[in-house]
DNA sequence: ATCAAAACCGACCGCCTGGTCGGTTTAACG
DNA sequence: CGTTAAACCGACCAGGCGGTCGGTTTTGAT
């Protein structure tokens, strides 16, 4: 019992340490040993536990990849009454995350989308997979807030969804490096222009 | 004279397949060698014409992608009278180039600039620059279009532009593997709807 | 034809990488 | 205790990498 304890801490360092620098120095540009260095452990005990690097790097994917993609863009949406306010808040946080140049679970996704595109077609169906969670979340948010009144009906939830991916994607790729503020905020004020195409028509 | 000629055309060989396998393969995962086998050189003839791989990937950039990304994305949009059009049509243009798996210049930014964040800050350089140029006709284009009508005058030119190439970045990174015609359908639908809440109000 | 410079060749080097494996340490259990 | 398996070590390997360099071929001017 207390062996598998032992066994899943040990994995999960591993897991953790890794996808810190796959994130920071790209999975192609960080070797086994570099994870190992940061804790003080030897190959044996890395091929003790995993079979090899790419399998390493899936089992990083479906563990803290997408529990952290889940927490974080998911469902913090589903609870709140307005999707769009909703969706609009949980980009923000997201963004604000980034800024801090703390790891932002959105932008890994689009990171290693990027990176495996062409390279590595496995790992890109796990990718894959993780985002199309995340539009078919968005996409019954969306839904939901036309039933209630928050969204205009001829909107076209799964176009609206990419969309929204699409553009968090996009504006984080362009945050590397400097004035990620600045775009934070402009990337923001745009997404509420955009939400404010897709709300019924208010009279003032 | 006609040796400066043969140097040119040896070169200009080398960038062309050197762009393909980087922008396919990836920078860290192609090799020199790779390139070489291509056209039957050598390293010898490699590093007679250029000092390193990153000095010859820099040579790419700054001779292809940077022309391509003028000639595609930037210059369609200067002549014509409504920039959300020409912006519209030139966006479309090059997603359709994207769905056809040939090389989108566009991606090939986003791409690159995804595979060195973090890794070689020289090189994101570069490419941010090319950004910065695309951005700043955006915003020359969007704020001609705000004195002669087709814009609300209140919009902020950096924020659009900055959604507009971030949005673009995002599709192009979700468009690898599958469904990238439903895709370009759904982006282009949303980019409409989001160019609408920029134009001024027209009483039907 | 001559000859120097430009263009190119390809064997070679040092380094790093993912992965292997025989051996040692650790710790739960009878 | 002693035993046994899990957990871990680290030297080692084959292969690939970017880059070097002494040498050969091509080429254009004289």
């Amino acid at each position: 019992m207390d062996k598998n304890l032992k066994r899943m801490a040990t994995m999960h360092r591993m897991q953790v340490a890794g996808l810190e620098l796959f994130y920071t120095q790209g999975y192609y540009n960080t070797s086994i040993d570099d994870i190992l260095k940061k804790l003080d452990l030897s190959k044996g005990a890395f091929y003790y536990h995993f079979q090899s690097k790419e399998e390493f790097f899936i089992s990083i994917v479906q563990n803290l990849v997408f529990r952290k993609v889940y927490s974080l863009l998911i469902e913090p949406i589903e609870g709140e009454a307005n999707p769009l306010h909703a969706i609009e808040n949980c980009l923000d946080d997201a963004l604000q995350t980034a800024e801090h140049n703390e790891m932002d679970f959105g932008f890994v996704l689009a990171n290693f989308m990027a990176e495996f595109n062409g390279r590595n077609d496995k790992i890109v169906q796990y990718l894959r997979d993780i985002c199309k969670v995340w539009e078919v979340n968005l996409v019954s948010s969306l839904q939901r807030g036309k039933t209630d009144g928050f969204i205009e009906r001829h909107v076209d939830s799964e176009g609206v969804a990419n969309y929204i991916i699409a553009s968090y994607f996009g504006i984080r790729t362009l945050m590397v490096g400097a004035n990620a503020r600045m775009l934070r905020y402009n990337y923001m004020q745009q997404t509420r222009n955009y939400f404010r195409s897709l709300s019924p028509v208010v009279v003032a």
